[in-house]
DNA sequence: CCCGGTTATAAACAGCTGTTTCAAACGTAG
DNA sequence: CTACGTTTGAAACAGCTGTTTATAACCGGG
């Protein structure tokens, strides 16, 4: 099977040329001279650039979607109806995110097209990634609520989104502060130390005290 | 001057353009165009567009280091050589923020484009605040640092880019999260709702215990 | 009035973009 | 070996990109 080799060569390539340089700063011509590939090879497998660039996405948010509902599958049925605690749901998303890319050595790319489909505007990329893999994301903030019944929705529903950003900023950043922080104290970072120094940081802000109400005649302006 | 007039509706329009679509994805055309100028006036005026991209900065960004200076000067001359506590250099840092555009009344923009300064590789545009603008942040750690003199060097470093994370994120995708929490909660959540919310989550962030010690067994993979 | 520097305009530039075309090479089933 | 559907290849397409050029309009000072 020879097409099997372009197209992976085509994905490989472009994977890596997007998490460093954007959608939109990253050509064709440059991803199959970069693959040794044809530029027509791109829109013979895929049909477009757009398809391309959702075809990368799958390719990491197929087997993480799977993983993860086995996994949640799994801890329901472990915690047999009772409520998991939360640690224990960010310890089962931390751990799939980490199983993914793993064969591939490839987190950190990941995590920067991660970055990426949320920056940049891409309306189509944000739409498809909601259409294909919202539910897995749904069930999970489902879970979340039953593990902090004292959260109100809409608090609980901004601190998931303040935590979001936490992560995915960090990890798709990594290259950069990794530099700093390499320099001026000395630590080797690798994502997996990050996620260590990130769960108590995401616990505290989720059981963070609420905030306290507007006093009313300050609403205006 | 009729200059003036030229300059600034590139820049209003400009500034609207980025924050919508990122900048590789702005023609100057689409500037141009919208702002019913002519095309060869970008060069003119501002030489390229890389250095257009930076004018729309330092229009936010010069006055925010000024004014977060002087408001950092207070805040040092009131507490007389005591340490700030924690919770003052945040709620100054937001209040800095939030006075900055208040007259142009943009302050979405204002932090769609800080998130575009970070996820956007372009990395002649983080080179540029990184020297033009980092001496103000440095001042700001340095007071964080005083304010938490129990947290290592480098968890507090990594914990204040957490927190950069967590902010800059979730006000520049603003637009997306508020149509579902207008939907779902029926709750219309303007900036400063946002920051009232993010003060305690932060404050928390900041303050979570320290993460375990790797087990030195579990140190390889 | 008229000159001289500043700003505006339209046109053209070379280069790159994603996509399409059509012929050549391939690999396999009959 | 032949015939056929699949995959590659080089070339061309129209359209857009940032930038430059040369000309024209403007406008305040002498």
């Amino acid at each position: 099977m020879a097409q099997t080799d372009t197209v992976t060569r085509i994905l490989d390539t472009a994977e890596v040329l997007f998490a460093e340089r954007g959608f939109a700063e990253t050509s064709l011509r440059n991803i199959t001279g970069k693959a040794k590939v044809n530029l027509a090879a791109v829109n013979y497998h895929f049909g477009s650039k757009k398809s391309l660039i959702q075809a990368v996405f799958a390719r990491y948010l197929d087997p993480f979607t799977e993983r993860f509902h086995r996994a949640l599958d799994d801890l329901e049925a472990h915690y047999d109806g009772q409520v998991i605690p939360l640690e224990e749901l960010l310890e089962t998303m931390a751990r799939t995110v980490l199983e993914v890319p793993a064969e591939r050595n490839s987190l950190k790319v990941f995590m920067k097209l991660l970055g990426l489909a949320y920056s940049q505007a891409q309306g189509h990329l944000r739409r498809y990634i909601q259409e294909e893999y919202g539910s897995v994301f749904t069930r999970f903030t489902e879970l979340v609520r039953q593990a902090t019944p004292d959260l109100p929705d809409a608090e609980r529903f901004w601190r998931l989104h303040f935590m979001l950003g936490t992560v995915i900023f960090t990890l798709s950043g990594l290259d950069a502060l990794r530099d700093i922080a390499e320099k001026d104290y000395g630590e080797h970072v690798t994502v997996r130390h990050l996620i260590r120094r990130l769960r108590p940081v995401v616990v505290a802000a989720m059981q963070a005290p609420l905030p306290e109400p507007v006093p009313a005649a300050a609403e205006a302006g």
